[in-house]
DNA sequence: CCCAATTTTTACGAATTCTTAACGCCCCAT
DNA sequence: ATGGGGCGTTAAGAATTCGTAAAAATTGGG
């Protein structure tokens, strides 16, 4: 029952880029995205949008079209020629006209004022989601000269990638997402061979050897993983 | 004359799948898209969307929540476990709380009804845009002398163009598109099959044998496409 | 309706991975 | 000392997975 599960490798925190004039709407909208985890930038004009949005690498920009020093839709185009940065733009003019040209100028979405908090998360939420899919470089675990990179399903040490086989991969990333933890011979046993398997403790010698001949410099006297005599396996940075 | 700016012809059209069970909004839809370059199919119930999607392989699905046959939020979710095909729901419930629910479940964007044919239209040539743009980061993917140009579905090998059938042509640019990273059996053959083939894993053996007579110098020691014995397979560089 | 291209089946040898067993070590309690 | 339990290591056979070729079925065009 205390079975701990691996911990989600949650990435870190997208970063917003806010063009908005209003400081009102700018605390408004800093303080609904950082309760959701983002970092914020902000900026009131869009000459200095664009110098941000080229320099603080955001995940996504967050645009008013109501800016009085210039038209945001000409900022959506010149990003355009050498950004695929999403943006969501924002509007107090709700013609449908406007906003045909806004997307069509390459914004992702559109929102016309007044809007509500929980619906622009959502759409930024859904707009950082399809940004992420395919080109994050995943959470790498990096521990001394071994590297695990989740997303790849990639091992390496000391640069060079290493083989694992399946089991051997499964009983690794578990240990690593719980660096530093116990993990006792029931709990690896019933997260990589299922609960009918608890008492083959066994299994896991074989393996944690097959690891460690892969993985650490001496395998006779382990630095990463470590057995917990009667216990379970630690891994260890 | 909503149409500012016609799909670009490179390519072929693109294809879309509308699921909606008022037969005068899907011929309006039909209409409106078809005047876009669009190529359509129309489903009337939720059962068959999600089947239709998995085998037509459009390239957006317009999904209208108010079916009588179930909730299209769990399509979407369900949808979403195997697919990053871009979801454009209509709704006649403008209530936020079911905007954000959509949006969370996997939904990309959410028009209200009653809409204007030019938004729409514009939203779905945003959506289909930045899908595009994901699976094209370059116009040519190089790898050694391997090219994949996906605007003119042409693969090269050391400058000699390749034939390759519909799926081989489908799984290499899966391949290509998640370079570096491992692609499961199932999620290869949920893509190009559809998720009702994810057992049929031989299919992707001789498919994979395929390409690597087509693509490889030497099939019998691949170095772009690897197999990973038990999980999938792997585009490398 | 027929032909060519493609997809789906089928079959079997090869390669990889998993399981199991055997043996030796160290530590500790008897 | 000594014997047993927990652990590490290795290797061989079993089981699974993979590669390949070729035949059968399907599809699409002319």
């Amino acid at each position: 029952m205390s079975n701990t599960r691996p911990i989600p490798a949650e990435g870190p925190a997208p970063v917003v880029l806010i063009v908005e004039d209003e400081p009102q709407i700018r605390r408004f909208l800093r303080a609904a995205l950082e309760s959701e985890g983002c970092q914020t930038h902000e900026t009131d004009t869009l000459a200095r949008g664009l110098i941000e949005a080229g320099t603080r690498k955001p995940d996504l920009l967050i645009l008013d079209l109501g800016l009085p020093d210039g038209d945001g839709i000409e900022l959506i185009r010149e990003l355009r020629s050498w950004s695929g940065l999403p943006v969501l733009v924002l509007s107090a003019r709700t013609d449908e006209a406007d906003k045909v040209q806004a997307l069509d100028a390459g914004a992702d979405d559109y929102l016309g004022k007044p809007f509500g908090i929980p619906e622009l998360l959502a759409r930024v939420r859904a707009l950082l989601r399809r940004a992420h899919r395919g080109q994050e470089a995943g959470p790498v675990f990096a521990f001394g000269q071994i590297e695990v990179d989740l997303a790849q399903r990639l091992v390496r040490r000391a640069g060079e990638t290493v083989h694992l086989t399946p089991i051997e991969y499964r009983l690794l990333t578990l240990l690593v997402a719980n660096a530093g933890r116990v993990l006792t011979h029931r709990q690896l046993l019933s997260e990589v061979w299922g609960p009918n398997h608890v008492e083959h403790a066994h299994y896991l010698r074989v393996y944690m050897a097959g690891l460690r001949r892969k993985l650490e410099d001496n395998p006779t006297l382990p630095r990463h993983i470590r057995t917990e005599s009667g216990v379970g396996y630690r891994f260890v940075a």
